[in-house]
DNA sequence: ACCTGAACACCGTTCAAGT
DNA sequence: ACCTGAACACCGTTCAAGT
């Protein structure tokens, strides 16, 4: 035996780039999956169209958490940025209100996913607890202000309002008309919660 | 042939007290079982703690809704009785924040309910499709009275009111504090609803 | 190293056979 | 008439075999 043995006798690099398209198919078509048919969707359906074996999908995703936490990133990410940027903002009540509705957009963005947001804000084992705890905090010290401006009463918990925005983009979700609903049902809720 | 054969030779009574019996047990089983583990829970569990083969749980409960049905119906009724007696009531407000703490209640009987309501108003072929329109109903009276009265503002329809308890509902059975949490959240959303 | 798909496990549902 | 449970179908997950 040589210490030649131990090195790859091939350029690595064609098949890499072959496990990245299909990283990246199986991320695009469980997009496309979910947003029709949920969270819930078939796993095998998603392989299928992705033109991958199943076992490719659990190489890549071992649980549906982690396809969902891939697909979910972006957009907290997102979240985030927003939230520091509306922080600035010199109408703190409008501030809030406005990324309460990109949140509840996004709880929206499949269906099951505010089910799954409000679980993984219980749940420190999971995949998505991390990102999701961070969105809260941003979403707390955007309360924050909007309470110390009298905008929004004091008691207010920032738990309370992220699990009725989620239970706001859950009720859209289940009716027809969802979009238009969720923005009536924020407006309806935040009268609520105004001081 | 005579017309004896065509008779039952033998006593039904006993046959029929056991058929019933079995009735009511999968009925007390699949409460219990629903309570733990929600409305998908195993159905096979269900047979088998009541002490049946699973075809005689297909044979009293053709579907899934149809044992839900059976569970939900009294309350459902109750409900109904309860909206024409508040229908009487002088302070057209408060009854209708009564009677929609006890909807919210009856929509959380099991983790899964709030969701099944909502799909069952939007599904005309469903079995509860019925009795959930005329919860529908009452609950539209208590509310009109509510907005002539001055209490509840005008703009807020019957399916709205009926969507978001559901969506408070179902924020309720996601979280370890489930009732305290309805009753909070039921009292933030109506005040937003007041005029 | 990565991929495949057969194999296994699990559960909902049906139905032929039994009483 | 009612009950049973084996049989079937379906789908999520694992893993031995292939490149």
């Amino acid at each position: 035996m040589t210490t030649a043995d131990q090195a790859p006798p091939v350029p690595r690099t064609p098949r890499r780039a072959h496990a990245r398209r299909n990283h990246d198919r199986l991320l695009r078509e469980a997009r496309s999956v979910f947003a029709e048919h949920g969270i819930d969707a078939s796993l095998e359906d998603i392989a299928r169209r992705a033109g991958v074996g199943i076992g490719t999908l659990y190489r890549n995703f071992p649980t549906r958490q982690a396809l969902l936490e891939a697909l979910l990133h972006d957009g907290f990410d997102d979240l985030h940025v927003r939230a520091n940027e509306l922080l600035g903002s010199s109408a703190p009540g409008e501030a809030l209100t406005l990324w309460l509705r990109l949140l509840a957009a996004h709880a929206a963005t499949f269906r099951g996913v505010a089910a799954a947001l409000i679980a993984v804000i219980h749940d420190e084992r999971s995949a998505l607890h991390a990102s999701c705890r961070a969105i809260h905090t941003a979403g707390a010290a955007l309360l924050a202000r909007a309470q110390e401006s009298g905008d929004i009463r004091p008691d207010v918990s920032p738990s309370e309002l992220f699990t009725l925005i989620n239970a706001i983009a859950w009720a859209a979700e289940q009716t027809p008309e969802a979009v238009d609903q969720a923005d009536r049902f924020l407006h309806l809720v935040m009268r609520g919660l105004q001081e």
